[in-house]
Order: C-alpha cells, then structure tokens, then sequence
DNA sequence: ACCTGAACACCGTTCAAGT
DNA sequence: ACCTGAACACCGTTCAAGT
C-alpha cells in the first residue's frame, strides 16, 4: 500500500497524490483506505521514509569526513530515485511517526569519535543534517506543475534578455549558468544533475566542519582573523 | 491582494490556503480572483517571492563572508517573519515568475570580487543559495498540520523512551538535543530558533567556502591530504 | 476484520452572462 | 474592464451498513 503510494507519488507529484487515486489504483472503494491509514498526509509520510529506509549508515570508525561524504552520496541517491518526495523528506525528514533512533545514533556516534564535543557537537549534528538534506532538496525542486515546458521555455528566454548593463556579472557568465546554477536553470535536478556542484558543496561542508571542532579554537587563538569573528 | 493572500498563508500554511478563502477575505465571488491571476499557484507564488523583496543584498567590496554572513541572517529574519512560506520558497526560490537578475548579479559580483574564478565561481555561487536557504528550511518545517500538539506529544516520548543500549550515543546526548536538534526536536524553528547553530552552519559554509579559491588548490599541492581527496 | 455505499463539506477552474 | 452565477469534475473524510 506504502508501495503504492510510492508509485503514484513518482508519477504525479506529492500534490497531485490523491486517496481516491490510491485507491483506483488498488481497486477498492476510496473510504477502505481509511482502515489502514488515519489520513493523506500519514499515506505520504509513510511512503516519503520508505524512501530513507534503505540508505546504510556511516561507520563511527575510518575516516569521518570519508564517511560522512559517503552518507551525503547516498542520501542523494535514493532522493533521485524518487526526486517528488524531495520537498516533504527535506522539509519534515521522516515528517511523521518513528524518526529511526539508530539513524540519529550513527551520526552522533561518528561526530563523537571524529572530537567534537558538548555543544560544538549539536552543532555539528546540525549542519550534518542541514548539509545533507539542503542541496539535494533544491537540486530536485521541480517546476511549476502548472505548465513545465511554457515555464521554462519564458524562464529561459528571460534569463538571456538580461542587460549587461544592469547586471554585467550575470551576463558575463550566463552561458556557465543556464544549466548549472540555481535559479538561473530553467530545469530540475532530474533532467540536470549538479554532479559537480553537490562534490564542491560536500568537500565545503567537510572542510567547514573541522572550524567546529575543540582544535580549531586552539589553533584559532595563535591570532588568525577567520570566519569565527563577529 | 498578493498580501491578503499572504497573510492568509501565514494563518494556514501554504497547504490550508485556498482561492475560495482569499475571495471571501476579499468580499468577492471566488470566481473574480480568476481576472487577476492565472491560477492558485501563480498566487502562492506571487505570495511568496513578496517574502524575498526587501532583502537587502550584498555589496562587492568589503569582507566577502561578512557580506554573505549578513546576506544569510537576513534572509532568516525575512523568512522568520513567515515561516509557512519557508517549503515553497526554499523548494522553488522565487517559483514562478522573474527571479530577480539583481540578486543573482549581486552574488556573482561578490564571488568574483573574492577571488572565485570560473567552475569554482558557479560552485560557490550553488554554494551560496544551497547554505542560504537550506538551512532555514529545515529550521522553519511546520510539524504535521493534523493534530501538531498529539504529535508533539508522542514524538516527545518516543525520543525519551530510546534504549540506552541500542543507541548509546543519542541517549547519552538526549537532553542536549531535545528542543535544539533537527528530528529530535518536536517543536518548530517557529518556537524554539536554532539561532546558535544557525551562526555555526553559517560559519562552517563560509569557512568551507574558501576551499574553493584559486589559492586552496596552490596551498594544497603542497602535499596536504584534505577534504578535497576522493 | 475488512470493505461498501451514501453522504457532507469542501475544492480549483470554465465559461457565459451581467454591468 | 471587472464581477456574478451556475456548473463541472474533482477532493478528504465520516459513519452506518454490509459480509
């Protein structure tokens, strides 16, 4: 039923899911669904963490950055595999019910053993979580349902009718951008991927990181002038 | 009436929001609306890029991560204002119509200005709008609109109920955790702000941020092993 | 235990008609 | 130009009734 829900979600969008759907789809009355399932919204989430059941947890021993990219890899993955549930995973992450304790546990536990401590490691939980659900939500944000192809095609004709007196940045590389760059593309994660973009967002993340843990501060008090100032 | 309907979406969340109420608030025929707008969505959209208008953008000259650290607050602070449109406007950055060349400039003109050149120029610039926006979404993310308080209530007690032994890690943090990390948490951003793991995200973004340079690379062929290694 | 069937209170959107 | 009014094809969800 889950598994179905699925399946109609990848073809029309968490939007345009309907119960009534579902149930045509399993050839039943509209009303039986509701023996199984207290609402349309509990069908979704249930659907949208079937989605993150299956992305293996990082190992607290190795390298932490290997295996936090590694996590970030996958968690990319299974979203493409199913890029309407996007927007609800990124927004709720495992929006109702059991949001699986060893999931949370795994992270805590690689964090603690790569040093970050008390509140420098909540910290770091968060921007692990943020880092990894972030890109990938905008990456495979899709188009107006309304009319795709009209939306894009005015989208795009738009972007290239920018005045490089006005905006001479965007102008001058606007030709890099039409495909690769959020908000200037006038298409989804699905049809461009951001491969080179998401690696350069996870070496980011990865570097950022260390600037939370205890050594940093250590090393910060020699007198470097960095981003913790302020 | 783009700001009825905002407001309309501040007291019921996009998903609530519905042309027939708007006309009502308005005194009209739910029809007439129609005259003005092409759809509900265009009306959502219009809504919400409302939302993005007054913030302030970044200059070219001075500090590049303090203009992008303040660029990153405010637009928390807008988005703060109207936590409901937080989904909309991280998944679909000004959705539907122009999406403002003056700020895509703006950025681009920073970046450049730091020192950023051309794939690592739109890297960062994904960079940029991926860290501006999705930390806060997820901060923002509303709570199942069903029964929020039931659901509070049971997410709360099946987080204090962890087993010690299955997950060590997490029990051993849970206090720390329970109003301040993302899926532990059973309230929204709305409630309880992450503001000081906000600074910290925003710190760790602008630090990593810098691994992108021209000058990382120079710096790392000294023989360093960081995060840019596979 | 599991499903049907009827019913309720909603939707977004169209189109012709009014002024 | 701007709005009404009727109508269409949908919704999610309830509750009693069937088996």
């Amino acid at each position: 039923m889950l598994v179905a829900a699925l399946e109609l979600i990848d073809q029309n969008g968490v939007e345009g899911f309907s119960v009534r759907d579902l149930a045509r789809k399993l050839g039943v009355f509209p009303t039986a669904v509701y023996w199984y399932v207290e609402s349309r919204n509990a069908l979704i989430s249930g659907a949208v963490s079937h989605v993150m059941k299956d992305i293996r947890l990082p190992k607290a021993d190795g390298n932490w950055q290997e295996e936090l990219r590694g996590l970030f890899r996958r968690y990319r993955l299974a979203v493409r595999r199913h890029p309407n549930v996007a927007v609800v995973l990124g927004a709720q992450l495992v929006s109702n019910e059991s949001p699986d304790p060893a999931f949370i546990d795994a992270i805590l536990a690689l964090l603690e053993a790569a040093g970050f401590k008390d509140g420098g490691l909540v910290h770091a939980y968060n921007v692990v979580i943020a880092a990894m659900v972030g890109f990938v939500t905008m990456e495979m944000a899709s188009r107006p349902a309304d009319d795709p192809q009209g939306w894009a095609d005015a989208h795009e004709s738009h972007m290239q009718s920018v005045s490089a007196a006005d905006h001479p940045a965007l102008a001058r590389h606007l030709p890099r951008l039409m495909k690769k760059a959020f908000i200037v593309r006038s298409s989804s994660g699905i049809e461009h991927p951001l491969d080179t973009s998401f690696e350069a967002w996870v070496r980011v993340c990865l570097h950022g990181l260390t600037v939370l843990l205890p050594a940093a501060d250590a090393a910060k008090s020699k007198g470097a002038v960095d981003a913790k100032s302020r």
